[in-house]
DNA sequence: TTGTAGGCGTTATCAA
DNA sequence: TTGATAACGCCTACAA
């Protein structure tokens, strides 16, 4: 590997003249950049990141910690996240910590040694110590989707609370009553979010909310098929159910499967989140569905401009959009 | 930020015992052990990395190079990968190029200086100037799922032939006697594979090869509606096709819900790759699933082998599955 | 317009 | 068992 002492020599020049014509400052005689370019090119000369990053005290390196890259929800923002890095020629560290507890511990290490010049991040539970961390780490944080009690940094999420209500707004013009919703955690402020629009349509439509329609706590494909099966159990049966995530809207669909009911004439299934297959599903699937590629530029955006210094950057909030599709109809008229 | 030396003012030794301390190297004085110990945890000093990277001469940073993290396919790579590297406390720099030749050259540089101690990659084209990069990248290289012309790199694969050669011979058990293929880039060695599995059956079948029933070069869902439109129009028509990855599937898919044809009476479908949504497309699709997750960690596992100086590391080829769901049928007696 | 020189924080070598 | 010290390769005052 060549170092710029290598091409200060075949130039010429000395160090400082290198590194300053290879970034084409305009102190440079346009014939001394030239020798310089030529004896880089030559020497193929390619400045060191590792010496570069402790000479300016800060890597180029973006990091996003997700709970899970499998998710198709996570991909898309880690592709927008990393083509807008791509922009500022910065790359993306992407930490899927699968939901492991021990794994975010190992990720903290890496947040304080300067392997990342910036963070975006949506965190799992409520774990103090990882939040506290999160917001210890040196350089810009951004949160995506969801933000942890007592995490002040900009957040970068959809209008959870707006679209849900409309959404739920149709079920009830379309004349159901008993809608059901498999709702997250309680400390996810997401799930929040969405099951106050879906109070509110309640509200809206003067409908009053069935409490044991609304199930908390549930994650992933188990929990949104356990929490369906209990769902269906109850009589009279839910005529609709809402789902607050992907993952659960997959298990939902199974347990609706499984229990030989038909969607929508027995049930209809509203999602939030789209996904790629939704369309060819059986019946296709009507979903809310995230902009996550632009939330994943966004976040990319706002830790590029907190490292060019901007401060006072303010939470992003981006539309979701329903996607009309067959998982929605009328109840049965005796329902 | 306390640096090395602030923790041995603090502990009252060299930085050199700080170093061999904080190791746990035998050669240090348990006492003293305790004392620097004590120091750093007193002033939270965490090494820089960027230092270490840059006296070590290598950082603890994996690459993945793939063509579009958002398929699912290489989401589960890089979370295999992910999770072995973390083993070894490495971190993977994912970067998707989004089939973009401009993002694959800005890659290059990152090739180069040093901010990756080893690569993992699937490449796109057969663009030969990016080949060449690849294989002067200092440090080890992998290559995943399929090895471009003329690039020497341990490969991590799954037996894409013998997989497939079974599943068409099942095909034939049906009855099928007309099965077309969606195949991709006569470059893509597995579609080359895949193909030659193909014609293998045909060939244990005593069945001859109808060459207008095999499409190459297709590529993406776009490719595989155009190419299943087109097969469509045959006369007389295919009885089955066989897709060579997923999103070719999901676009024939898309073109045979366009004829209006059903799967399997009008025409059985088997996919190579899974994805998590099969199971609930109308029909549940039946498909080759690659152990995405497992060839990811086997990737990574090379790498860190090559980084430890083991040498002489072969390709590793992991088994595929056929996965049947409801997608194949025989064809219908006058077919 | 260019050069000199010191520093970034760690590791490794050599000597004590 | 420990300490000095010289790299590692780049950047940036400051000086010329």
């Amino acid at each position: 590997m060549a170092s710029i002492r290598d091409v200060a020599r075949l130039a010429g020049v000395s160090t400082a003249t290198v590194t300053r014509a290879l970034r084409d400052e305009p102190s440079v005689a346009p014939k001394t950049k030239e020798r310089v370019r030529a004896a880089a090119l030559r020497l193929d000369y390619v400045p060191s990141a590792a010496a570069r990053a402790l000479s300016n005290g800060r890597s180029t390196l973006l990091g996003l910690f997700v709970p899970d890259i499998v998710n198709p929800f996570y991909a898309e923002v880690a592709q927008g996240m990393e083509d807008r890095a791509a922009q500022a020629r910065y790359h993306c560290v992407i930490a899927s910590s699968h939901l492991n507890r021990e794994r975010e511990r190992q990720l903290l290490t890496s947040l304080q040694d300067g392997t990342l010049a910036g963070l975006a991040a949506t965190t799992v539970g409520t774990d103090e110590a990882f939040t506290a961390a999160l917001s210890a780490m040196p350089g810009p944080l951004v949160l995506v989707d969801r933000r942890p009690r007592g995490l002040k940094a900009p957040l970068v999420r959809t209008d959870n609370r707006k679209v849900t209500r409309q959404a739920i707004r149709g079920l009830f013009e379309m004349g159901h009553t008993r809608i059901a919703m498999i709702s997250g955690p309680q400390d996810f402020d997401t799930a929040c979010q969405r099951l106050s629009g879906f109070r509110l349509a309640h509200r809206d439509a003067g409908v009053p909310v069935t409490e044991r329609l609304i199930r908390h706590g549930h994650v992933g494909e188990s929990g949104g098929y356990e929490a369906m099966t209990d769902l269906l159990a109850l009589r009279p049966r839910p005529t609709a159910v809402f789902c607050f995530n992907n993952l659960v809207t997959v298990g939902a669909l199974k347990a609706i499967r499984a229990a030989e009911l038909t969607i929508p004439t027995d049930i209809s299934l509203l999602a939030f989140d789209d996904m790629s297959l939704f369309p060819l599903v059986d019946p296709p699937i009507t979903a809310i569905a995230q902009p996550a590629y632009e939330m994943g530029r966004a976040a990319a955006d706002i830790l590029l401009r907190r490292l060019d210094g901007e401060n006072g950057i303010d939470d992003s909030v981006l539309p979701a959009t329903l996607i009309q599709r067959g998982s929605l109809g009328p109840p049965r008229p005796h329902d």
